[in-house]
DNA sequence: GTCTATATCTCGATAGAC
DNA sequence: GTCTATCGAGATATAGAC
């Protein structure tokens, strides 16, 4: 059996990701963790202790999780392949901390814009700024046609999240969802893969456009 | 003034949309509503009460939005960029009522995957059901490409949509979001009109690909 | 370290005056 | 219709035994 501590924090992760800070009670938390609340105040004194270092875990996990493996890539169709591969990965193996990070924003907390700003300014191996760096590359270098890196960056990131989110109602809505959800996430990623490098990839047929 | 029942339910909407069902306080909506949590109470028996009338309201909303105007585009290249523009807008305006759904959808509420499912078959006017629609005749005809409809309605919601819930993080890292967001948002219906107009849109040069 | 029991506070809901 | 005051349930947090 795990340490006792290591169970507080991924019930805390848990009912944090899905109640929110607000809604989250600290009886659930013990009852996940299968212990006492009194035990669970003895390990983090207050409610706000056990959100804040719940939240400082997530953002390190969120630092230095894929970046190396796109660093290793060739061609900027690699990278993009590695890094829609990469982070719809990230994402199903961490559905929590994606939960807590949305839920981070929609009540508004001050806390993550901030922090997001210095870690992405700070580490040169974050995904998301290997990303733009080498789409810049591949840009000059007239591999891809000109875009804004950045809004391709949203873009990219919000289609191999936000699907997550809703998950219950793609199920809902598409038969392979509600059948085989693995499967479905590995046709996702194929669909985006495609999508996104059709619409990016220069061929010599295709003359560049830009906004 | 507004009728007091108005002020109660956009108080309401605001608070559900950022705290949850569960971390919402009827004495912050009151608040936020200028009268006493007794009121409230006078008006709506119980927070139960309040939160079914709020989310029935939200899903009201959604199902009569801009469908009609996708109706009346001729190509599919229109109907493109009026779903987009469209859904972006609807969003912007209805920021709350996107909240409310993100937050149902965390907090794992089984309303939604049902709610939603009905709606997408009844409604012949949903934007959603016009899209994929418009998309499948699209490519019957050899207009654009072969792919999934369906993972691409998902592709495009998901690119409307989740950028909303990022501001915060966004203005950190965009330098135009943090001075002007309409006009970034006007920037980022243009980049994705490009983008998926892209990646769809077949031109003799092109050859069509598959999954 | 872990529990049961309890103190303390906060929230949803009601009573009753105006 | 609107308020102040308050009840009772349930939440966080603590005390104290083992």
């Amino acid at each position: 059996m795990r340490e006792t501590d290591d169970r507080i924090f991924d019930a805390a992760l848990s009912v944090f990701a899905r109640k929110g800070k607000d809604g989250a009670r600290m009886q659930e938390i013990a009852d996940e963790a299968g212990i006492s609340k009194a035990l669970l105040h003895y390990y983090y004194r207050s409610k706000d202790q056990l959100y804040e270092k719940v939240f400082e875990h997530v953002m390190s996990r969120l630092e230095r999780s894929f970046g190396e493996r796109l660093m290793k890539a060739g061609s900027f169709e690699e990278v993009l392949g590695s890094f829609i591969a990469g982070y719809v990965d990230f994402v199903r193996q961490n559905l929590d901390v994606m939960r807590l990070m949305v839920n981070e924003h929609l009540t508004g907390s001050p806390v993550v814009a901030g922090r997001l700003r210095t870690i992405m300014d700070s580490s040169e191996t974050m995904p998301t700024v290997v990303f733009v760096r080498r789409l810049e590359e591949a840009m000059e270098r007239g591999e891809v046609r000109r875009v804004d890196a950045l809004q391709m960056l949203i873009t990219v990131m919000s289609s191999c999240i936000f699907f997550f989110i809703i998950f219950p109602t793609i199920r809902a809505i598409h038969p392979l969802a509600a059948t085989d959800s693995d499967q479905f996430i590995e046709a996702r990623k194929q669909h985006l893969t495609d999508v996104f490098r059709t619409s990016l990839l220069t061929s010599q047929e295709q003359a560049g456009e830009d906004t």
